[in-house]
DNA sequence: AGTGAAACGACCGTAGA
DNA sequence: TCTACGGTCGTTTCACT
């Protein structure tokens, strides 16, 4: 039995510690000058703005707002796994498309797609769930998860 | 190992469309300036980073660096849903304490408990399975969905 | 890739409608 | 809650290592 050459995969950037100090620095506060990111990673200012628009301008890390759904009057939020015939793009397309879909992801699994929903109310649920979701051509099934708390977020996960 | 800041007030303020307009302009660049955004919205500097201070410390929106898995090499994403016994938020905590998970919500369905993990191969995602998720006390059963393709992100999510 | 310095612009506190 | 304004600090550009 011979081995499987592994291709060498396009590992983009071995970050270097000072750049992984640097994200941490934003994901702590996305505001942070970068001044004050240069004194904690022992940098100049202007090394400091130079790798983070490096980081930026090649997709490694990008500085946004995130909002919170329950202080915006989100209350029920779901994961919904769906199976679907036909091609699983098209109808990942039509359901990212919707207003209540914050994430969608397709999966090799029970499930062929991944929602996350973001919802008002229970009431909002069921008809996104029955005259939205599942009024998609090819979706052939839904199973709901409903969050009751959300214990890590998704965001605060950093460069290990 | 973060927990999610809980919100001090179980009272959404209903945003008017000036503080959406505001974070509609900080999703597309975090660090875009307060004047900037002034003239975007029509209002002053001071008012616009008043607001914007409510915001963040109310815990509305946060800005935050957020990295790319893919680009800093982590090729193997996916969605585990855990069934687990006693209680479950014991589970949920010693699962958020993991490195390669990066999400955790406890939910009422078919699994108790969702988990995104972030891998660099599928070597690490299997030991991550059976050495670290599995080892865990009262993790009951898993079920692994591979992630093929991310259609929408969850931050991009906004005010609607 | 990094520093330093000077011009410019952004940010912050405070005062006042 | 907003605008106005002045002091301070951050950012930008550039010349240089």
């Amino acid at each position: 039995m011979s081995t499987v050459p592994r291709p060498i995969a396009p590992r983009p950037q071995p970050l270097d510690d000072v750049s992984k100090a640097i994200i941490e620095q934003l994901q702590a506060d996305g505001r942070r000058s970068y001044a004050e990111i240069g004194k904690a990673v022992g940098l100049s200012e202007a090394a400091v703005r130079q790798r983070v628009q490096k980081l930026t301008e090649s997709g490694v890390m990008q500085i946004v707002a995130v909002t919170d759904p329950l202080q915006l009057g989100f209350f029920r939020q779901a994961m919904i796994g769906i199976r679907a015939s036909g091609d699983t793009r098209v109808v990942a397309e039509k359901l990212a498309a919707l207003d209540a879909v914050d994430y969608v992801v397709l999966t090799a699994g029970d499930f062929d797609i991944l929602v996350e929903v973001v919802c008002e109310s229970d009431d909002e649920l069921i008809s996104l769930l029955n005259a939205e979701i599942r009024a998609i051509e090819n979706v052939v099934s839904t199973e709901t998860f409903v969050y009751l708390k959300l214990q890590k977020q998704h965001y605060n996960w950093g460069t290990r």
